[in-house]
DNA sequence: CGAGTTATTGAACTGCCTCAAGGTGTGTGG
DNA sequence: CCACACACCTTGAGGCAGTTCAATAACTCG
């Protein structure tokens, strides 16, 4: 099990905790399973755990047995250097996996923090490739999530790389608007469940950059933000800002 | 096949493209098969393919059936942006395998690009799949591999969020040693096969200050570069200028 | 050899960072 | 429920690293 604190809030194992009956199926799991398969599926989830803000789930260093699905809540990692930086690198939601970059050295090496009181499923991860064996729709599921992470990193290479402060937050927030949307969440209004600090770190900015652009873009009318709660008033014009068009 | 240009180019199979024989193998795959596996090797590789400098191996947009090992050469791969920007998203040397972002969409989603005269393995993706299901080894190392492109990209990203150009150009050099010596070249003195240009893009600079930053590694006496080559004359001081220490 | 690409270097500019001060929100303990 | 402490956010002013623009030099390859 990942750390001492999540010790002490795991939840047993009920009906609801096996994937065949979840409600986040279609968002976690490969759709066209047959019977027999959906079956085997039973046994992949460990233990389902609950992780209260601010609490890690797992930290860099650690050996590494397992990957966790967002059950629900909402979750950063990040990676410290060095001289004591903290570089996120990714937000986690509802459905998505964390402690893939762990697989090649089997250590953790990122830092996987709780940003809202939140509940994971624990995926052994020698239990998910044996079962992929069997379930070839699984297997390649889980590739595909793998790639996925791969192409979100790119963009965000891509964000760092070239973009003004002020760009790189327009993407940021149809990202996350995009995934809300997803999940049946409003698209257009929703709560940045990370500080600034996080989200200029995560965007190669400084906090007060982040602060600075958000209230740029609110000038504009673009955005309407209060602390934590944001509203897109205008998503054209926000994805405009990314594209470099004028207008 | 992945374009004409390759067409045109491709090598017809002979016991050499077999994976069981090739002296790549400890680079490329998973130590430990045993023989009824390594038969089940024979397989994995359609054909091999000779790219000229200069020419795509593929693009971005194309269709998603292979993976590609670089058998030897250098390749860069970058995806353009909405306004024509290019950012380069990594450099593969030889034993590396191409195309894992194309995973997730069944779409490429970078262009890349042979950086001098290459040749690749093709992996028909769905060939990998099936094969892994018979060699969990395989199917763990290739689990790995992707986990490794990840844990890759956090690094970059940690670069340019928080590294001065010379720190990023020093730790990109350190790394650009590194797999060379894992791949039995001096790791001291290697050519660049990338421009300025496109060491900028994949670290967030432009090729005006990769240009300077390199020059001042120079007259410090850390490095000696000539156009592309690059001699590391003192590795220590080299690696300490990422880690922020002053001497 | 010559055309085009790539690299170096200089000078001026600018967007982001740094430092600083004050404000707002949140949660805890009395 | 209030008050206090702490964490987080906003805004301003000034500095600087890296960009931009520009001119020249060096290399590459037909």
């Amino acid at each position: 099990m990942p750390n001492h604190a999540i010790a002490k809030n795991y939840i047993v194992s009920t009906a609801e905790s096996k994937c065949a009956t979840c409600s986040l199926r279609e968002i976690c799991l490969p759709v066209g399973l047959d019977e027999d398969e959906t079956e085997l599926l039973g046994n992949l989830i460990n233990h389902k755990y609950r992780i209260r803000r601010g609490e890690h789930l797992f930290h860099a260093g650690l050996a590494f047995k397992s990957l966790y699905a967002v059950r629900n809540g909402f979750f950063k990692s990040c990676v410290l250097d060095s001289d004591g930086r903290q570089q996120v690198t990714g937000f986690y939601m509802t459905g998505e996996l964390l402690g893939l970059d762990a697989i090649s050295s089997e250590k953790h090496t990122c830092d996987t923090v709780a940003l809202e009181d939140s509940e994971v499923c624990e995926v052994p991860f020698i239990k998910l490739e044996e079962i992929s064996r069997r379930i070839p729709l699984l297997m390649h599921h889980f590739h595909k999530i793998m790639s996925r992470e791969i192409v979100q990193d790119h963009a965000i290479m891509m964000l760092m790389g070239g973009r003004k402060a002020e760009e790189r937050l327009a993407a940021f927030l149809l990202n996350l608007s995009e995934r809300f949307a997803k999940r049946g969440y409003s698209s257009t209004n929703f709560i940045l469940r990370m500080t600034r600090e996080e989200i200029g770190s995560y965007l190669g900015l400084k906090l007060e950059t982040v602060s600075r652009s958000l209230s740029r873009l609110q000038e504009e009318g673009i955005i309407t933000i209060n602390n934590k709660n944001v509203r897109l008033n205008d998503i054209y014009r926000l994805s405009h800002k990314i594209s470099g068009y004028s207008d």
